[in-house]
DNA sequence: AAGGGCGCACTTTTGA
DNA sequence: TCAAAAGTGCGC
């Protein structure tokens, strides 16, 4: 019988001893089911030298049994390494276990050559072999099966091999979030320590669950949610920090308790899995820490952030309740309600965010091919090594190892200096796709550079200027191909976009396919020049920057010779005055000549630029402010410092008056000398880039670590530390305190004034010949004349 | 178990 | 006292 599922979850094991996937769903009719594929035979290639005939090292390695008890075949075909046609043995084993150590073993019988794709899991090998997408719909033919401890409506045993087809329809997932509260008396919860206090679950049909300890024992509270989970059987689980914290957290109290949280479809336990992700087996859990990760206006990844930005129904209902705040909270009954409160508030939220951005993971699994529970939790890096191991397949390219490379800095795009002052009237024009369209353009790809010794045809390559590397222009590189598709990809997607109303349910889903294919495409010129990429190949990122450098210098050139003063320009970009003649000539031109589309990215009524590069502010025509590297929008200065620059920029750019900004700093100032400033707009926010103890200086966010670390806080790597400077003697370093463990009155105004608010305030002011003096309160404000460009 | 790249501004510490 | 180094987070 035939069978249509959508591909939820992919996880291999065993059974009846072989080697199997199992592809769990969603069929047409909303039934949950699973599929069992064991016609599957795991292998890899080994490419022999090429002097060595292939012939006589297949008979060797089939006839030694006692080194290959499994190898099952070992057969001769044609690949390609490089674009290179190459003689390969196709070397398949019948157990996936000891793929990688054959290829090693191999390699040594042999004595030289080389093994291929021995490094990939067996269920990634399927999904690439047949092509499957995750978050995607595919047919094959199937026998009902029985299956003991497997919880869905319907399993099946696989018959023949699945293919994608196209179907528009998203089934009906039912989602659950959930979180998890521990507490201790000083520091963090700790797992070997502090049980579990309750557990809520809330889930997308409307129900709310809370698992409350009676006691110390957290046996039953552990029992009751996986009992939940199993019994509302949901396709996709979420939390907020659920990787690292919420289902560790529970896996080790269920270790401590010898409760198993058999929460997986087939009754198995969470696992943690690739990319630090946990795995719960048959269905799709997902970090919505890591789903806000990639919102870069979400400056600090909290819950209440999330929810705010995005406007989910509840976001005003959230508050925040500190960590250290909670033991107190709990020990006292109206504290315990309203710290429960808290909870099903979170849940509600959680569920809410699941469903108003569960599309985009789902889209960028499709397009990339890694299952909706790994792509969010992969960096990006990896998601186009997915893409590409899928296209390098498709195309008969042998994959290469990642291993460890030398590593090569190389020469990056050009930034200009700003004309400095305020501008009316200004375009910032850009190319789109600059990087993308000049690696196709110029076919720079790894199979198509040619060596530095070797001898061809001037005619026959792209020389790239300056670098001096060479790429041929026939046949079509690996790039050039994997770029071209996306870009059609985008093109296909964009043009239906068109046609259909923006409130469809289809609109949606294709927005954010569009978006994934975006950022698959813009990070293929980073993935090629970083070293740990499959296809890593300096030369490749080098002449695509060498390119970029020529084409906006040949624009900037043509933009002066036409009159167009250029105010600044970044990598791609150059702001002009806004004439609408001269920039649609610069269009035309620089299509014809270099190939590159150059659209109005936007306009700005009036601009100011500081002396410094890559930090300006632009009034955009809604009257709105685009603020771009100044103070406002880095995460490490502190809510007052940011506060007062933007409403410096609000009363120069808007209001065009200086007095008014004036004004206002000296308010902000008055409020800071009078204590009226609450802690959370002073504190000042860093993150721990590596461990603590390899920190060569006494950095304050380090201190204030090394501090909470004592006092019993995990702290680690990729944390954001929060602190506040106190008074007293001594290095910044030793000043700065937890922001937690900080009065008012012990706050150092004195450093917010000077390094905090002023320096933030003057940039901007000094453009104006304000000085610091006129800051101060008892200054009288005089008639301040607006600078001019 | 898990780095896309380089260019730049800016603050604070370090060490001569 | 001061330049260099360390460190962070941004722009594109």
């Amino acid at each position: 019988m035939k069978c249509r599922f959508y591909l939820l979850d992919i996880n291999e094991g065993r059974w009846d001893s072989k080697p199997s996937v199992q592809l769990w769903g969603l069929d047409q009719k909303n039934r949950r089911v699973v599929i069992v594929a064991t016609q599957i035979a795991p292998y890899f290639y080994f490419l022999p030298d090429e002097k060595d005939d292939p012939a006589p090292i297949r008979e060797k390695l089939l006839s030694d049994k006692s080194t290959f008890p499994k190898i099952l075949s070992a057969d001769i075909e044609t690949k390609k390494l490089l674009g290179r046609l190459r003689t390969v043995l196709r070397i398949t084993c019948s157990d996936s276990e000891v793929v990688s150590d054959y290829a090693k073993k191999t390699r040594k019988a042999v004595g030289r050559g080389e093994s291929f794709e021995d490094d990939l899991r067996l269920s990634l090998r399927y999904i690439i072999d047949l092509m499957l997408t995750p978050c995607g719909w595919h047919e094959l033919d199937v026998e009902i099966k029985k299956f003991d401890g497997v919880n869905v409506d319907q399993a099946y045993e696989a018959k023949t091999a699945p293919r994608s087809v196209e179907d528009e329809d998203t089934p009906d997932l039912r989602i659950l979030a959930f979180n998890v509260l521990a507490v201790a008396e000083r520091g963090s919860a700790k797992a070997e320590r502090d049980p579990v206090k309750a557990v809520v679950a809330a889930t997308d049909s409307g129900r709310m669950r809370t698992f409350v300890a009676e006691s110390e024992n957290d046996s039953k509270v552990l029992e009751d949610f996986a009992g939940f989970v199993i019994e509302y059987d949901p396709d996709i689980v979420v939390g907020f920090e659920n990787n690292k914290v919420d289902w560790p957290y529970l896996i080790q109290r269920g270790k401590a308790r010898k409760v198993r949280l058999a929460v997986g479809r087939d009754g198995s336990d969470p696992h943690t899995s690739m990319f630090g992700h946990v795995s719960v087996t048959g269905r799709a859990n997902l970090d919505l820490f890591d789903v806000a990760g990639g919102i870069p206006e979400i400056k600090v990844k909290t819950i209440a952030n999330m929810a705010r930005y995005l406007q989910v129904p509840s976001a005003e209902k959230i508050s925040t309740i500190e960590e250290a705040d909670r033991y107190n909270l709990w020990i006292d009954e109206s504290g315990r309600s309203k710290l429960i409160q808290y909870l099903r508030a979170n849940a509600q939220v959680l569920l809410e965010l699941a469903q108003a951005t569960i599309q985009y993971p789902m889209q960028l699994g499709a397009v990339t091919g890694l299952p909706l529970d790994q792509v969010m939790a992969a960096a990006v890096g990896f998601r186009v090594d997915c893409y590409l191991v899928r296209k390098a397949h498709q195309i008969g390219e042998l994959i290469p190892r990642r291993n460890e490379q030398p590593f090569y800095t190389y020469r990056g795009a050009i930034v200009l200096e700003p004309q400095t002052g305020v501008h009316d009237d200004i375009a910032v024009l850009d190319f789109s796709s600059m990087y993308p369209n000049l690696m196709m353009k110029y076919n720079l790809s790894p199979d198509t550079l040619v060596k530095e010794d070797e001898k061809v045809s001037k005619e026959s390559v792209f020389v790239i200027t300056e670098v001096e590397h060479r790429f041929r222009k026939e046949p079509a590189g690996f790039y050039r191909i994997v770029l071209s598709e996306l870009m059609d990809q985008r093109a296909i997607v964009q043009k239906e976009l068109e046609e259909i109303g923006a409130k469809s349910t289809r609109y949606r889903v294709l927005k954010e396919r569009e978006r994934a294919i975006k950022i698959i495409t813009n990070a293929c010129y980073g993935y090629a020049g970083w070293a740990g990429a499959r296809w890593y190949v300096r030369e490749v990122a080098e002449s695509a920057t060498a390119l970029g450098r020529e084409a906006i210098t040949k624009t900037i050139q043509k933009a002066e010779w036409m009159g167009l003063k250029i105010i600044y320009g970044d990598t791609d970009s150059i702001f002009v005055r806004n004439e609408e003649k001269k920039i649609d000539q610069l269009r035309k031109w620089a299509m014809k000549e270099l190939g590159l589309e150059i659209r109005i990215a936007h306009e700005y009524r009036r601009v100011i630029f500081t002396e410094a590069m890559k930090r300006y502010a632009g009034l955009l025509p809604d009257g709105r402010l685009d603020i771009v590297g100044l103070e406002v929008v880095r995460g490490d200065w502190s809510e007052i410092a940011r506060q007062v620059q933007e409403q410096v920029l609000v009363s120069i750019l808007r209001d065009q008056s200086v007095d008014k900004a004036i004004t206002n700093v000296r308010e902000t100032i008055r409020r800071l000398r009078n204590n009226e400033v609450a802690i959370a707009d002073l504190t000042i926010r860093k993150t721990l880039l590596k461990p603590i103890e390899e920190y060569r200086i006494s950095a304050p966010h380090v201190e204030v670590a090394k501090k909470l670390l004592k006092q019993g806080w995990d702290l680690g790597v990729g944390d954001v530390v929060g602190y506040v400077i106190v008074k007293g003697a001594g290095k910044l370093f030793q000043k700065a305190r937890p922001y937690n463990q900080v009065k008012p009155e012990d706050v150092d105004v004195e450093y917010y004034l000077e390094n905090q608010v002023k320096p933030a305030a003057m940039r901007i002011l000094e453009r104006f010949a304000v000085s610091e003096k006129q800051l101060e309160v008892n200054f009288p404000a005089g008639q301040q004349p607006l600078g001019v460009s």
